[in-house]
DNA sequence: TTCTATTGTTCGGTATTTGTGAACTAAGGA
DNA sequence: TCCTTAGTTCACAAATACCGAACAATAGAA
């Protein structure tokens, strides 16, 4: 759970969701618009990871990711949502 | 939110909820069967009480803390179900 | 193949955050 | 008043996160 902790991460989870083909870290940081340099990014999508919150695979010369929406729910059920929900409303959008 | 990410004060919530009439510091960490400096304690009772998570009270010489439930299920609907009951279920209980 | 461009990881140093003991404040009772 | 218990504050130590540089992996062009 610490990994939803990072308000990076949670706002990289956010923009997960809207993708349903999944994203690369070069393309989050330009759809969070933050200058975040790529080391930093590789260590939350890590995190995120290692966690089981995201999945990844190679496409290429990219690694795109995805929410791992039905194991998410299956285990922590309406928790992504909850924290999400709570997430957006106190950072606007 | 960053207040409900730390493993040690999600204890301290899910004993609180459990206390209808509330615990102070020393009850806390003897509930948990911690070894938690009070200075720790303090800081992190601090840090739910300025998230507006717990409202706490004197009495006599005790300060007396309790979780603001109705507050924090209109602010943040299903928020804390969903995360304590994520995190009993990794941490046995 | 070799060169180049792009994406992402690893590593080491630095900066930031968190934990802790000591000194202090607050309150009650002897 | 003095003593005890509960909690806070503060300054330093320990742990954690961030970031740049070097590296690895892949693909396409020369």
């Amino acid at each position: 759970m610490h990994a939803l902790s990072d308000p990076v991460r949670l706002s990289i989870v956010a923009e997960l969701r809207k993708c349903e083909e999944g994203l690369n870290c070069v393309e989050t940081t330009s759809r969070l618009k933050c200058t975040m340099p790529k080391s930093t990014c590789s260590q939350h999508y890590r995190i995120l990871r290692e966690s089981g919150i995201i999945h990844s695979e190679r496409r290429g010369v990219e690694l795109t990711s995805k929410v791992r929406r039905k194991e998410l729910d299956s285990r922590f059920p309406g928790l992504l949502d909850s924290i999400l929900k709570a997430w957006k409303r106190e950072h606007g959008e």
